[in-house]
DNA sequence: GGTGCAATTGAAATCGATCCCAATTTTTGT
DNA sequence: ACAAAAATTGGGATCGATTTCAATTGCACC
């Protein structure tokens, strides 16, 4: 494969030149064209490690999620994507699976990859351990984030939007509602405390599981929930994965929503509106997130100094008929 | 950030000792040891573009589909990003939304990348246009293939499935049975002939349309037909994005599945077995996919003159409600 | 025609690793 | 204990680009 040497050779004109007219450096429109015709002729194309070992910078970033089939996380992947390329930045994707080890490992991996920066939504477990700092890139977290503002975030108003739908099922004339919230995320927890005080504030207990965040383990939290002595009148369910969880649940207990037990969640996914009359569910902003964050990232990347910040986007609750209002 | 050099320093040796503790060459355990010490001293990192443009192998491949957003090509990336890594290879995802111009920028990105090897899954456009031996590395195909046997290829049995769904519908009593594809891949294509096949060895006419690879497309699509004088009573339909269009069509006309249409299709996405009865479906081997595709990619680059061959996967039949035998 | 200044161009160092080859040390055999 | 063989180590070139700095060219103006 053609090397720079071999263009600067072809068009007669030093390498330095050829390298000008990579990066549009000062160059005579007579030369100019000779090079290009050259690297037309030999098919050229520059070799980026080559180019960013000297050039010192990658402009590449990382994006880091627990699991891209997860729709929420597939949705974000893609608006962050389209916005680095669009900034001429490659994106290198990694899957933890919500396993510390592996978001380790990947971490280490960017810093070998020298990237520009990451885009994480990291465990709880890291969140607590990681110095961000200390990393050599800045880190603009998405969907979780610590409790006091040391890295730029973008997150979703969980505890509001949790609230919310327990305002909702509330209006709609329910009380007995029970919780179903992932272990592994920061976002869970908020969500559960969201859900908590709306209760509380209502006078009202607020059973709630912790799962794994798998469609199996939600399953079975909600057969067992389901199967109970006092059976709840109502969900709340944390995220779109375990919702699928629960809609099996129900479907394998023969069970019928909003009749038997009311329904409401987070992640508008495809099939939440063609499911019976629809799930009520907490729209989150997917592609504002995305940009968001990619946003956030060109910012720090612009201004180290800056203090971090948190951006905080609002869901949008879509009342349907997994929530309809008790007969 | 350290470099080999300050790390061979600190531990009193060459770099190039320093280089061959890190790629497990002969080095004495005593030196070793002193040497993974001062690493570990001054959190070394090796620079990934200095080693690719040095050892000239970046242990990267690319892989090229249309949209990560569709769930066959989210499980399919899933498998190959998996695969990848448990290989020591990063992976570079693209998103080319069936855009022949989208397609060539990113072959071009790989070439700059130089990339070990590829999985692509084309358009008909590019299939018929490109040359994969021009561009310097491996291509490995999925889902769609050129038709006669040039390049490595992984695709679904796509006329069986197709005819396997038309002899289904038919044992269930069904004759007017139509079909939507989808018109930018070789994919639609194929699943259109085996379609138009069984229908022809039943002596029955094949209606057909060919739409954008979009749910709205195929939304309008079918809303037309369902207007039509002669409202087919069964549809086949080609891909999972395309079923989730003809879906909200049935939805949005007031009918219902199978009673007014019965409805058969590809891609077992999470949501289908859980619309009323269940959508009929011919499963993907979507984790095997990506898990061939990667392993013919390492065979390919293992003996670069193996003559090219096609994996062809069978897909499964799931029967459900959707096709449910004629009243 | 010569001078001064800006615009182009080229030479050579450099980024941080790997790898070839030669030098050195250690091990082995007798 | 000594020579030969094997194992380990170091020196220096190299991968393919960018970048600095100096040299050259072109042009305007006096």
């Amino acid at each position: 494969m053609a090397k720079i040497k071999d263009v600067a050779e072809a068009a007669g004109v030093s390498p330095s030149t050829v390298s000008r007219v990579l990066c549009n450096g000062p160059v005579s429109d007579k030369v100019r064209k000779r090079v290009e015709e050259a690297m037309r002729q030999l098919d050229y194309r520059p070799n980026l490690a080559a180019r960013r070992l000297r050039s010192q910078h990658t402009d590449t970033i990382g994006l880091i999620v627990s699991d891209i089939r997860n729709p929420f996380f597939t949705a974000v992947s893609r608006a962050v994507e389209d916005e680095a390329y669009r900034n001429g930045m490659r994106v290198i994707l990694c899957n933890t699976d919500e396993n510390p080890d592996k978001e380790a490992m990947y971490l280490r991996l960017m810093q070998e990859e020298r990237v520009t920066g990451v885009i994480f939504a990291p465990t709880r477990q890291t969140v607590a351990n990681l110095d961000p700092a200390a990393l050599g890139f800045p880190v603009v977290m998405i969907d979780r984030a610590s409790r006091d503002v040391t890295t730029d975030a973008v997150v979703l108003d969980n505890r509001r939007a949790a609230a919310a739908l327990v305002e909702h099922l509330l209006a709609q004339g329910y009380r007995d509602i029970a919780g179903v919230f992932g272990n592994t995320s920061s976002t869970g927890m908020e969500r559960h405390a969201g859900f908590a005080e709306a209760m509380q504030q209502a006078g009202l207990p607020a059973p709630a599981q912790f799962v794994a965040p798998s469609v199996e383990a939600a399953e079975q939290a909600v057969l067992a929930m389901l199967a109970a002595e006092q059976r709840p009148r109502a969900l709340v369910v944390s995220n779109g994965v375990l919702m699928l969880g629960a809609v099996r649940a129900l479907k394998s207990a023969g069970l019928h929503w909003p009749q038997d037990v009311a329904l409401a969640g987070f992640d508008n996914d495809v099939w939440t509106e063609l499911l019976g009359d629809g799930l009520t569910v907490i729209e989150q902003p997917v592609g504002e997130i995305g940009r968001a964050a990619m946003a956030m990232l060109l910012e720090r990347l612009d201004d180290a100094e800056r203090s971090p910040r948190i951006v905080v986007l609002q869901g949008k609750l879509l009342a349907r008929g997994s929530s309809a209002p008790v007969a």
